[in-house]
DNA sequence: GAGAACAATGCATGCGTATTCATCACGTGC
DNA sequence: GCACGTGATGAATACGCATGCATTGTTCTC
């Protein structure tokens, strides 16, 4: 049997229902003006059909898919992830999909856009990844919405939703300098990308506030994944003669663990009696037993309900906003990778489990 | 600026270049009649324009969206989501895209289904997630090809590509009779998937044939998840005239890393001293330094090359091929968490790690 | 009871593209 | 020089549905 045999369509329904086919249209369309028992018998002819309206063709004269264009550019960071599946669910609840496109990471996005333009989404979100200003104006002018999720292009007019990572950076310099750290050293992600970027300035400068020289702070790029930390964190100790950091700052909480993992199982170091050690991002999986990290928690729900609000599907008519570039406040939460300075009364992670605001879905 | 506002058509360009709308469209369409000289023109015009060809209005003639549904349940599995990213890349290069269904793990996908054919999309992959026939006959009758990917249902026409489960199940329960436990416990997970099921009775049947008796294998389900395993692991333990399983196999990967840290961090045993673990899958997660799970690699790339090549995306007069199941053959990989039998000489994960067709990417 | 307001319905048209068909120009072979 | 094949082109139409407009029947108001 050929594909495509007996898809039948809003003529064959009005038909066997002995209405025309703006009824069955009208059936289908909440809201509109159609007589209950008109509908039922709409209803009742389009099962005996298996008729499914076809809204690819609604589409094409209301000028809405309910399709949400998401280009990700590191589905390997649980963070990425997690996000990916809490801005599925929500936009599903909304009768709207999710249509994946995949970037290498931290390279440019600018090819996705020009697929993504092509399917007529309703909206896109960017994250883990670049994007030239020439393609956020393109955006702009065929009126599709732009939100970039945690990073942000300077210069451009495109909204974005982020943590504040450089207050972020600040908030584990201050942790590390309170639990006694004199030498530190970071593991930084893609430098290009401007969250990598303002979690170090942010810790650097606060560093450097209290007085520690830029020599004291060891700088390790690796890629932005496990492995890439992995490997960036035996680098550090390979310099016999660069005096050993007691504290080390991974850029997200992925790196974090591929961190402590090499410095655990590869340098027999203890964590964090040998080596405090911070992330970023506090995925579900740095909560768990084996790591218990230390980390900034970003509102990742906050994060994401911030950018739906910008995105502004439910009104096409409004106009795009300009640029908005709101950071939200990240916050420390204290576990076991960097010791609780006696007399502190943080908060920790276990404390607020039950209010987080956490990656975890529903 | 309101929406929609410039949006330009292939009239508009035609227009600008001085041809036909026609020949706009074959200008963009690869094989079509149409002169270089022409072509030029209209890819000028285009470019002043910043025209992109409408896909959704030539997929209304064409009848192909170039979209591909998959269908997911259980986005929390890093296995699933490796799978999606997989999907998501070599559906990318043949210049298709995926959208995403959520369903709630173990849930019936007959609602998303139903969502699904309204996108008219090229193909749908299930995976993680319940159907019913009905569905699959429906996705059938309008010559939609669907393959359940890691899953397949009984008596169902719906072609399926797996992990042969039950060879796997088996698989684990001859390395743990090489290791010589004589107990065995199980953390079990969705009861209405198939595979699950199909990886207990392998291992149940194998274990029955050496003689084991059932009353030696202590079954516990758990939500299929990190943190489902990690409390039914505890469970396990909690009966204290139950004698004590030497060996416990998790029926994913994920699953037994949660057990895993919950048989050392809150029971305080040594793994395999103690307890012998096993997972299945082979995610990249469970070959770090903490885990070393020995587990049954699912050959993912070969499944989802396997899976495409049943959608058979670019044939689509051809019709759907009949149910087809195929088990793939998994392979166990000998790592930490089961003692290798003195004078074995398996293979390890590390020796074929340069050939390993592993979940990682590309 | 007359007129107005309103709900329900059908007709006709438009959305942006692919494709069929007819036409035309051009070169080839005899 | 003529018939013919070939490649390029435009006009017209179809794809499946939403919606503006006109029409009809019904209820409400004073």
């Amino acid at each position: 049997m050929a594909r495509h045999s007996n898809r039948s369509t809003s003529f064959d329904v009005a038909a066997l229902a002995g209405v025309s086919q703006s009824a069955v249209s009208r059936a289908f369309t909440p809201g509109s003006s159609i007589a209950e028992e008109t509908r039922q018998k709409v209803y009742e002819a389009a099962r005996k059909l298996n008729y499914v309206p076809n809204s690819i063709a609604s589409s094409l004269t209301t000028k809405r898919t309910n399709i949400v264009a998401l280009i990700i550019g590191n589905m390997a960071n649980p963070f990425y992830s997690h996000v990916l599946h809490a801005f599925s669910q929500k936009l599903q609840e909304q009768g709207r999909q999710v249509l994946i496109f995949t970037v290498d990471p931290g390279a440019e996005s600018d090819e996705a856009i020009l697929h993504v333009l092509k399917y007529q989404v309703d909206g896109v979100i960017l994250t883990a990844a670049q994007l030239s200003t020439r393609m956020t104006s393109m955006c702009h002018d065929r009126g599709i919405p732009i939100v970039l999720f945690n990073r942000y292009i300077p210069g451009s007019d495109a909204s974005g939703v982020r943590c504040d990572n450089a207050a972020g950076g600040r908030l584990i310099a201050e942790a590390f300098l309170a639990a006694g750290a004199k030498n530190f050293a970071m593991i930084t992600g893609d430098p290009k990308g401007s969250t990598s970027q303002d979690r170090v300035r942010g810790f650097v400068e606060r560093l450097q506030e209290e007085g520690v020289r830029r020599s004291d702070i060891t700088e390790v790029g690796g890629q932005s994944s496990y492995e890439g930390a992995f490997n960036a964190a035996l680098g550090i100790f390979r310099d016999k003669d660069r005096s050993r950091p007691e504290a080390l700052f991974a850029i997200n909480d992925i790196m974090a663990m591929g961190a402590i993992d090499a410095l655990r199982y590869r340098l027999g170091l203890r964590i964090p009696e040998d080596l405090m050690v911070a992330g970023f991002d506090d995925i579900p999986e740095g909560r768990r037993a084996p790591y218990q990290l230390t980390t900034v928690r970003q509102p990742i729900n906050q994060m994401i309900d911030a950018t739906l609000s910008i995105l502004n599907l439910d009104d096409p008519s409004s106009g795009i906003e300009p640029g908005i570039d709101q950071p939200i406040s990240g916050r420390l939460i204290w576990r076991n990778t960097i010791p609780v300075p006696a007399g502190h009364r943080w908060e920790t992670g276990k404390e607020e489990a039950a209010r987080a605001d956490t990656g975890s879905s529903k």
